[in-house]
DNA sequence: ATCATTTCTTAAACTACATTAAGTTTTTTG
DNA sequence: CAAAAAACTTAATGTAGTTTAAGAAATGAT
């Protein structure tokens, strides 16, 4: 089991080694390939998934058939369909790898009998969530408050080598446009 | 003090009239006329509010000078700048007093002891922000898939009674479009 | 009740972005 | 390394929603 997952929960709380060898039978670590699904329409979401590596994606399909990303986790995020996988309800999205990923799982039948068994989990995830929500706050305003161009080239500004790393197809949605309205303003200045 | 949040309390953990008594000097209750601030941009936000009755609501200018609503909370629900109430710093926001608002609050220099006395807090808020973060996926989805009638249509179909409660202008920004388009829209069809 | 303020409506002109469709480049795979 | 698939570009045409501006209606204050 990869050390990563531990050393994040340490930013936030002490758990001890004996805590780490309670938590250890809850979690699973596995790879998946790029373009693998671990999650999709209609199934039930499984688990809530930590990235080691790599890159997973959380989409959905609109109406008019278009992929619409709407969000992307990579190194130390956590990613799932909450709704689906707290209730064990169908599920109306994806979540795909973009890039060959390792991930850690935990399960919907381990997840309550983690903070059984951990109930200083408790404040991890309550931190964690915590910046999830900070998260939504800023994307909210940030699709709000600007054009589609200027919101393509804040996001290029602030994580230029995020960028780089996915298709362009993906961050066009991701950031609320089409991939040919991203290659045109690609195409007006450098 | 407004019995209102020990039994929200209570819907999600068990809390002792010994804890409660713990809680209660921690937090403040309070009224708020219509339209008046609990916070103002360039201010830092002191607390996190919990509506008891009432509504208030979360904004932001953009660049045009067009007020644009992120979030609304009514009974029941906490609302905060979750980045400014944190870490102190200043905010980019407004909470505004929709309607004449009783509220409870617990400011900043309260919040890390209140966690610290009472740990099983730490489980309560953990699940509300679980509940924040089902929210926020579902308000992504839902204003990426469908047009602007739509969402109205949609809105207006899942909250009737929210709608009249708000101005229309509020409304029209929270959905993503301009008062005079939300004006078409009615006009279209009864 | 009356005046002031806030909120809502209407309509014409405008624009940011979508759509469509075809061609080009890059990446993946056997 | 060749063929297929995936990703990206370009450009013409189309449209959902914005802007502006003025008037009407509703709400609140005294």
């Amino acid at each position: 089991m990869s050390t990563a997952l531990y050393q994040h929960i340490n930013r936030f709380i002490d758990l001890s080694n004996d805590e780490q060898e309670i938590l250890a039978p809850l979690l699973k670590s596995f790879s998946v390939k790029k373009k693998a699904f671990l999650l999709e329409e209609g199934q039930t979401c499984r688990a809530n998934y930590f990235v080691i590596k790599g890159c997973l994606r959380l989409y959905f399909i609109d109406i008019k058939g278009a992929e619409q990303t709407t969000q992307f986790a990579i190194e130390n995020w956590w990613i799932t369909d909450l709704t689906s996988f707290l209730f064990q309800e169908h599920s109306e999205f994806y979540i795909q790898a973009a890039e060959a990923t390792e991930v850690i799982a935990i399960e919907h039948h381990h997840y309550d009998e983690m903070f059984h068994k951990l109930p200083k989990l408790e404040r991890y995830f309550r931190l964690i969530l915590q910046k999830n929500h900070q998260a939504s706050q800023r994307r909210i305003k940030f699709l709000y408050s600007q054009t589609a161009e200027e919101r393509y080239r804040h996001f290029n500004s602030l994580f230029p080598e995020f960028v780089q790393r996915v298709p362009q197809y993906m961050l066009a949605s991701y950031l609320g446009f089409t991939p040919e309205f991203l290659s045109k303003i690609r195409a007006k200045k450098i």
